[in-house]
DNA sequence: GGTATATATAACCTTATAGTTATATAACCT
DNA sequence: AGGTTATATAACTATAAGGTTATATATACC
């Protein structure tokens, strides 16, 4: 916990629970208030709360107050960079699949440039 | 922590350490080793022992133990797994825009559809 | 065999997290 | 005003997570 670099710490954190996994599933399905979304769940009231003030946090959940309640949206902008983050590793590991047939022969002791 | 479904949830877990995203960015630049590894963070050797033992549980990892050095590598069906969760999730939520119009507009006492 | 190297394990500490219950705030409704 | 509803906050507990140092294991080298 010492490096939070760029908002994708807090994103995968929060991805890391699968109750708020479940929540962002939830509203990938539309927006729903916080006693809607509390639904279902067998956890407690101010458990959700929490839950979803972590999503809003790092920017995957937008709240729209209106009155007493609160309508929760997913804001996508959060999960693509999470995801983009993803998509370049595995490009990278695509590129990289290239040199290493080469590195992968090497019997350990072979220092050969090629 | 009470829910742990279908990998996906130690996958997300992992990614959520910055150390750990460092380490899966250095792999999939090509393997190394976990001394390798090691060089360049400012953690002990057993910490990175520890994270790289993390990685390798949920799959992002793979080890090729060779005498005494453990060459790592990138498996990137655990990271393909994560990154096809948050597409369906945007997936779903470019269809939920569709009726979202409908739902944003109402300003809980509307009067007017378009 | 003895020593150095690569990595893992054990034991421990500290901080963070997810959950709880109880209470507060604010909006709606007679 | 009084009561109900929606959500948040406070205070607390238990467990997990990341880090450490010290030690163990296994391979390599002379």
């Amino acid at each position: 916990m010492v490096n939070t670099q760029g908002g994708l710490d807090a994103v995968f954190s929060a991805l890391a629970d699968p109750t708020r996994r479940r929540i962002v599933e939830r509203l990938a399905r539309g927006p729903l208030t916080v006693g809607e979304l509390g639904a279902g769940f067998s956890i407690s009231q101010p458990g959700i709360s929490k839950h979803v003030r972590v999503l809003e946090e790092c920017g995957l959940l937008k709240r729209d107050v209106v009155g007493r309640v609160h309508r929760c949206t997913l804001s996508p902008k959060a999960i693509r960079s999470a995801s983009s983050w993803m998509e370049k590793q595995y490009a990278f590991w695509n590129a990289a699949l290239d040199r290493l047939g080469d590195i992968l022969d090497e019997p350990s002791k072979r220092k050969k440039k090629r």
